[in-house]
RNA sequence: GGUGAGGUUCCCGAGCGGUCAAAGGGAACAGACUGUAAAUCUGUCGGCUCCGCCUUCGGAGGUUCGAAUCCUCCCCUCACCA
């Protein structure tokens, strides 16, 4: 089966610039071909990861990936899709973020032997003259057409600054320095980034009068269309210490229904069969697709070992067997212990908000053990402690095991 | 530079001298129901030494017994004009 047609079948594909074309390019030729990540953070998130593993699935037939840092494309801020605009980082930040990305990218998609390339349009556009850059890029672009750009929509009502409104320009040049650079002839990236492939794709038309083309893959939305890969407390990463392998598991197990076979297809290499029958299943049956589901995308990212402890935890707390032994542990200073449990859940960073805690105890929603925390200054003992740890439920399905140190 | 409209608690958005920690909605959290799902219902939703106290309504001053609400200056945003 071509790239093409797994991509298809599994999802990814959402807009394309030449559908016909591209089907034959990617079926008859090696092509090297690219997506942009901008470091604006210090780790990748779930998102990113569905743009790496279409990249490994065009690695894997033979294509040639190259991941473009954008080192250069950050320093402005990419105003697609968003409200707002994005605080400024500075170049050592966004340099620091990069190298991250770097790290987390290999582990996804080979580098070695030239089979893929790493490129950061820092050295291209810092350098850039302004007048020449107008004259040679600018000129290209009808200001007229990129104002009726979806991606500016949000901002045309809320404002829209000249520094963003070239952030399509400087995407669209990415292009034509990668095509003259190594020969890149397809731009992929998340529909959000229509807008800015497509520019891209003229330009290269434009100016050297050569084919290529553009293609995005479906965002990763809830069922109410809202971003995916966001939590109460922020954004799931792939940085195991800013989401624990055992939370990112939790995340993919507690999905929606509707979204595990769609979630199947797209982050994990499970046969289209086995997507299709675990889909298919209804009801309380489903947890299984589920479970399933959890375990690959966190072996994918964390690692064998990382999904198994997540996978053993997660089912020694909700039944199932299972060990505890894997769960995120916060330790407790002996010299806590006669203390009120509020203090020390607060001291341990098990709530934010000593407030929290009163509310929790309110509420019934705070267990040691299994027993209710009933009255606010109930008081933690040693003797609560099993074998030098105890757990904290906190509602429904937020664990913590406390560990004495 | 000119004119007009604005900056309110996580977000949107009321309030326009006391009864305001600040309506309403969303998000979030807890409980019920469930399948570690969704939907629904109920409650909570600044902090603390919690019947009270402290810190919030762009910033700094001021007027008042008392200000998110009035005045002055400053910063920022938006629209139209230039």
């Amino acid at each position: 089966m071509s790239v093409f047609d797994l991509l298809k079948e599994r999802g990814y594909i959402r807009q394309m610039t030449h559908e016909d074309e591209i089907k034959s390019l990617l079926e008859k030729e090696k092509v090297s071909f690219y997506i942009g990540f901008d470091p604006t953070a210090d780790s990748l998130t779930v998102g990113h990861f569905l743009q790496l593993m279409a990249m490994r699935h065009m690695q894997d037939h033979g294509h040639r990936p190259i991941a473009l840092l954008g080192g250069g494309t950050t320093m402005v801020g990419d105003p697609s899709g968003k409200t707002d605009m994005r605080k400024m980082l500075t170049r050592a930040d966004i340099a620091a973020n990069a190298a991250r990305f770097k790290a987390q990218m290999e582990r996804f998609i080979d580098f070695s032997g030239g089979r893929a390339i790493m490129a950061d349009n820092a050295d291209w556009l810092l350098g850039l003259n302004y007048v020449d850059f107008l004259r040679d890029v600018g000129s290209h672009f009808s200001v007229n057409r990129m104002l009726q750009a979806e991606c500016f929509k949000a901002r045309m009502e809320r404002g829209l600054t000249f520094m963003e409104f070239n952030y399509m320009v400087m995407q669209g040049y990415d292009f034509l320095e990668l095509y003259r650079r190594h020969h890149c002839t397809l731009q992929l990236g998340g529909d959000d980034q229509w807008s800015n492939i497509i520019a891209g794709v003229e330009l290269v038309r434009k100016i050297e009068a050569r084919p290529v083309f553009g293609m995005t893959f479906t965002l990763l939305t809830t069922g109410d269309g809202k971003k995916m890969g966001k939590t109460e407390k922020g954004a799931v990463w792939l940085d195991p210490a800013k989401t624990s392998p055992y939370d990112f598991y939790q995340y993919w197990r507690n999905v929606e229904d509707g979204q595990v076979g769609q979630l199947l297809a797209l982050l994990t290499f499970l046969p289209m069969d086995e997507v299709k029958r675990l889909a298919a299943l209804k009801d309380r049956e489903i947890n299984e697709a589920k479970k399933v589901l959890a375990f690959e995308v966190t072996k994918t990212v964390h690692g064998e070992d990382e999904a198994k402890k997540a996978q053993n935890a997660a089912g020694a707390l909700f039944g199932g067997g299972g060990t505890a032994q894997d769960m995120p542990a916060a330790k407790v200073g002996r010299d806590l212990l006669g203390k009120p449990v509020i203090d020390v859940l607060h001291a341990a960073g098990v709530i934010a908000t000593k407030s929290e805690g009163r509310r929790l105890v309110d509420q019934g929603g705070l267990h040691l053990g299994d027993k209710k925390v009933t009255a606010y200054d109930e008081k933690l003992e040693a003797a609560q402690f099993i074998d030098g740890s105890l757990l904290v439920r906190k509602g429904k399905k937020t664990y913590h095991k406390l560990t004495l140190s």
